[in-house]
DNA sequence: TGTACATCAGTGAACGCGCGTTCACTGATGTAC
DNA sequence: TGTACATCAGTGAACGCGCGTTCACTGATGTAC
């Protein structure tokens, strides 16, 4: 099988991942574009000429919080597709692993929903980029559900489109609604989550509606 | 009526707003989050400490760009909730405005987009706050639809909420769709506009049916 | 197993530079009489 | 209308500071024999 990291090439992928850990910390209260590579460096313990040896700037290191980032979001979205039951059953179930996601990988909702629009060209296409394929594969999930005979592949792709935005935009809301949450906010922050999350289950309600009578 | 205001003040409105359009302009290519006030006065041509004859500091700046920037966008809203027709025209109608509105006030657009999840906290509120009005006013105009007999105060304001999310989404949708028109790409970003815009349409149609089905 | 050399992740000092903020100022505009 | 004083938007110099980047280096790890 795969052979054992030497323990010079360990070392180093400890020190990337603290580099990395590190600037998805320091960036829940900023922006990619005003991250320094000094309060990265610092944040770990290391010498600032240290990050040279592993990202050419910090453009460089927020494309592989990109890959981090949408690799766990992955899995959420596979975990949803392939639950099976009613409508009513299978939204609640989205929502519950949207819910879920966000609870383990706050700092890297945070930083999608962030950096989706943000200052920093490269990193917006590589979310563009991966985003636009988890809309294509949710597509094809959708093409082989007998509900979507005689659909289009263009309206597949766009009902796609509308389940990977929602759940961007309701794992940003969640993060969002929580955020208060200091002291004796905790009870009010939890009855805030609930509501995104019942407002989350209308709109895909909503949606599995239209989605009903498209054909009409 | 209004007496006309003295030339002092006459004089310090047209630095504040050369501020507020420098800074709108080099946020095109970065965040508030690491816009420099030296950077903005140097854009306008006034000495760095005459910035804090208008603003507090950058972030106080950016809160003024979300009331200009938002303004706008207000009167395209109202522009798009007193449209009367069927769904289809209704729907054509909205998306023509909100192609409009991207073609008067791009980086307006931009910076709604770039700053409603971004890295400066009363900015992110400021545009919080703005476009849960808006969608308290969509869904006011909602409830005064015929259509929505029987409908709750919750449903409508969820309804609101969706259409105003999705009236943001596409606009920076369409923004970024021309954002590599330079020279022979023109015709190719024209129709990936007109791409974009097909799907808001398809999206506000699947909506729309929803809308309708609601109550069933 | 032991030895001699190569590799290379991380160091620490140095650099020039632009930053945000302060301050006393200037001179055009505004106001009182 | 004219004069004397007050206001205040914008100036320009100065400050200390942290930034990104470079460089020769060190010493643990890896490799060849």
């Amino acid at each position: 099988m795969s052979h054992t990291l030497g323990i010079r090439q360990a070392q180093k992928q400890k020190t990337r991942q603290a580099l990395l850990d590190a600037a998805l910390g320091l960036l829940e209260h900023q922006s990619l574009s005003s991250l320094g590579l000094r309060e990265v460096t610092r944040a770990v313990g290391v010498a600032p000429a240290a990050f040279y040896r592993h990202f050419k700037d910090t453009a460089d290191l927020g494309v592989a919080l990109v890959e981090e980032a949408l690799g766990s979001l992955h899995e959420t979205i596979r975990a949803a597709i392939v639950t099976t039951g009613g409508s009513d059953e299978r939204i609640d179930r989205a929502v519950d692993l949207i819910a879920a996601h966000v609870r383990a990988h706050p700092a890297h909702v945070r930083f999608i929903a962030r950096e989706r629009h943000g200052g920093v060209a490269p990193v917006r296409a590589a979310i563009g980029v991966q985003l636009r394929r988890f809309a294509d594969e949710v597509a094809e999930a959708l093409g082989a559900d007998p509900e979507s005979g005689g659909w289009s592949a263009a309206d597949l792709r766009m009902l796609a489109g509308v389940y990977v935005d929602h759940m961007v935009m309701t794992a940003s809301a969640i993060l969002e609604a929580g955020a208060g949450a200091d002291g004796d906010e905790e009870a009010a922050a939890r009855r805030a989550e609930e509501a995104v999350l019942a407002t989350a289950r209308r709109q895909l309600r909503l949606v599995t509606l239209g989605r009903r009578h498209w054909l009409d």
